[in-house]
DNA sequence: TTAGATGCAAATAGTTTGCATTTGT
DNA sequence: ACAAATGCAAACTATTTGCATCTAA
């Protein structure tokens, strides 16, 4: 228990929140992954880590790290259900195959500057954001409506 | 029946797919809002056009359209459900407060660089992107956590 | 003419709630 | 100590399915 807090977990804990045993569990389960996760996979991680948590503190918790935008829901191909994706510093961007599904990540988006002048113009703090492309990637090209899976 | 068909409806068509009086209804009911509609609202205004258009319709029209790109689900404030975007050329922006959910949008986004560089770098066929800030708007930088929606 | 699309109603996810109990600070 | 958070299981909402029928091309 003398774990050496993680950023997100300081960041939940300076905003008022108690570190509670279930919180940490889900954060710990949503860092071990790469990133994206459903929340279906998270149920089951979690309940690998420790059976006694409840669902619906999972639940409560992503809702919790929505609005503390320390993850985003976010639409992937076919599910209905969303897919939640870490907001490494407040930003995540990714290209989706509209085929396929599949997921290619990329760090530079170069938005800074319009991120400001956003700021200005709706005299809005910006904390972060979420930039998804969307196409049809290299293996896809040719073999249109193929709808598999990553 | 002699209607000019909207680009989206041509859309549709020249990607072989018929042109039925539901898909239709559908894209008028989205075309005729602000570009922002969850399902229920979508089905609420279908059935106002046509009530006789079943709801396993709309929401099959809502797959189709999406993986045209014509629409991206997108996750709102609280809400489950998703809420499906227009995407006007093939991608939309906006600004999400954190605290009351409201949005707000804007069109210049400044990406066409940046997509033309990834199009080289992983060799794909980029055809649109949704771009979503989040922060916290004029309004609540006092309040924080209030929730009330839009 | 006929593959593709539809409407229906029942089935299935997926998520939320109320409440008594526990826990972090 | 005590407000905040939890686990449980039941309730709910949103979406999907299977299938007989219909319709756009």
């Amino acid at each position: 228990m003398t774990d050496p807090l993680s950023p997100r977990a300081l960041r939940l804990r300076d905003s008022g929140f108690k570190l509670t045993h279930a919180r940490l569990t889900v954060l710990a389960a949503l860092e071990a992954g790469d990133g994206h996760i459903t929340s279906a996979a998270l149920l089951e991680e979690v309940g690998r880590r420790d059976p006694g948590i409840g669902r619906a503190s999972v639940f409560r918790t992503l809702d919790l790290f929505t609005r503390l935008s320390i993850i985003r829901p976010t639409y992937m191909g076919g599910s209905v259900a969303p897919t939640y994706v870490l907001m490494p510093d407040g930003h995540h961007h990714h290209i989706i195959c509209m085929n396929c599904n599949r997921v290619f990540e990329f760090e530079d988006c170069g938005l800074d500057a319009l991120t400001h002048a956003l700021e200005g113009r709706f005299n809005m703090q910006i904390t972060g954001h979420l930039l998804e492309l969307f196409g049809i990637c290299a293996d896809c090209k040719n073999a249109p409506f193929k709808d598999e899976d990553a």
